[in-house]
DNA sequence: CCACCTATCTAGACAGTGTCTAGATACTAG
DNA sequence: CTAGTATCTAGACACTGTCTAGATAGGTGG
C-alpha cells in the first residue's frame, strides 16, 4: 500500500467513505433503527456482504458514524469562544441552548452519539473513546472557568457539578427529541430557566 | 361475556396477563431489544401468531408494559409524603436520589415509560398517555409545593422549574443506565451536588 | 338442546434482517 | 510474471414481525 494515498482507487475506491456517508443520510433522514446494512450496500451499489471488509459488523459502522459525530462536534466547541459583549449569565444560557438546539437539529445522530446504541454494551474502541473525550473533558473546563468567574458556584465539585449541567442538557434534549416535550419551541424558555438556576450572579 | 369476571377460563386462560409478564421478565433481563414476540409465545407455550389476538403489534404490547410500569410508578410516588424529620433541602436530595435509583435498578422499565422506544412515534394510545399522566403531574405538584415553602426559586415559573428539574434527573439516569457514566456510586454525590443547585436555603 | 357466532388459537407463508462460509476478482509487491 | 492479499460476490442459515386462511371451542339466541 502506497504511502501517500491511503486507499488508491482499487476495485470500488473508496467504499468505506461512501458506506459511511450514505449510512449518516439514512440514519438522518429514517432514524438509526431503519439502517438496514443490505439495504445500504444496495444504495451504494455492492453486494450485501461488502461492507464486512470494512466494518467488523453493523455496530462497528454505527460507531463509526458516532465517532464522526463526536470530531464535528468538538470542532464546533473549539471555535465557541463566549462573545465578550454579552454578561457571562446571558453565555451559559446560550452555551445549553446550543446544545440542546444541536441535538434536535441533529437526533438520530445524538442518539448515536450519547444513547444506548453505542454505549450500552460495555465498548472496547479506543478510537471511539478518544473520539468522544474531548466533549466531556470540555465540559469539565468550562464548569471550571465559570466557576472561577463566580458565575457557577464555586463550593461545588467541579467534576460533580460539571456531570450535573451536562445531565441537564442532556437530559432535557432527549426528552425533546424522544417525542415527550411536544414542543421543541420551549428551548429558549426552558434552558433559560435551567439557566439561572445554576447562575451565581442576580441577573 | 359476564360482568363479574373480565375473562373467564378460556382455551387458554388469561393468556393476556401471562404475556404481559413473561415479557416484562424478559426485558428486565435481557433488555428491550431482545425482546421477540416468537421467543415470548414461545416461553408462554402458545404459537407464534397467538399474542396477536390480545395486541395490535410487538408496540401495543411495549405500551401495555410501560402502562403498567406507570401504574406501578405512580402508587409509589403518591406514597412518598416526605418525612418531616428531615429537613427539606435533604427531602429535594432524597427526591432525586429516589428517582434515578428507580431508573438504576428498572433499567429497561424505565428506557420504556421514559424512552424513545414508545414515544418517538407520535402515539394515539389514549390508555398509555392516561397511565403516564399522573407521573408528570405529580412532578409539578412537588415543585410548585417546593416553591411555596421556599426551598425552589419562587421566581420561576412553575412549569418551567418542573420541566428543569426532571430534565436533570432524566439526564443523570440516562447517563448512567446508558452506560456513559460508569460508576453507580456516584448517584449520592451528584443528586447532593444537583439538589444543592437549585435549592435556595443554606445548607 | 342445538345451531350459530365470535373470540381465540394454529400453521403456513412472505419479506425482511445480520452475519457466516466459500469462492471469485483484481491490484501490488517481490 | 507470479504469488499473495485486499476486496468483493453469491449462497446459506437462523432469526425477526406480521399477514392470511383455517381450526377450535366457549357463550348465546332460538
Amino acid at each position: 500500500m502506497s504511502n501517500n494515498v491511503k486507499k488508491s482507487n482499487y476495485h470500488h475506491g473508496d467504499l468505506r467513505e461512501q458506506l459511511l456517508k450514505a449510512a449518516t443520510k439514512m440514519i438522518r433522514e429514517n432514524g438509526i433503527d431503519q439502517l438496514s446494512l443490505r439495504k445500504l450496500a444496495g444504495l451504494v451499489g455492492v453486494s450485501r456482504t461488502a461492507p464486512y471488509h470494512h466494518f467488523k459488523d453493523k455496530n462497528e459502522l454505527l460507531c463509526a458514524i458516532a465517532e464522526q459525530g463526536f470530531r464535528e462536534r468538538s470542532k464546533t466547541m473549539e471555535s465557541q469562544v463566549g462573545d465578550a459583549n454579552t454578561d457571562s449569565s446571558a453565555q451559559l444560557k446560550e452555551y445549553m441552548v446550543e446544545y440542546v438546539s444541536f441535538a434536535q437539529q441533529n437526533p438520530e445522530i445524538y442518539e448515536l452519539m450519547f444513547g444506548r446504541t453505542i454505549w450500552k454494551q460495555q465498548i472496547d474502541n479506543k478510537s471511539l473513546k478518544d473520539s468522544a473525550y474531548p466533549s466531556f473533558q470540555h465540559q469539565l473546563a468550562v464548569t471550571k472557568k465559570w466557576q472561577e468567574i463566580g458565575l457557577l458556584d464555586q463550593q461545588a465539585n467541579s467534576l460533580r457539578l460539571s456531570q450535573v449541567i451536562w445531565g441537564t442538557m442532556h437530559g432535557i434534549a432527549k426528552l425533546l427529541i424522544d417525542g415527550i416535550y411536544k414542543d421543541s419551541s420551549q428551548i429558549e424558555e426552558i434552558c433559560e430557566c435551567a439557566a439561572s438556576q445554576f447562575s451565581q450572579v442576580t441577573n
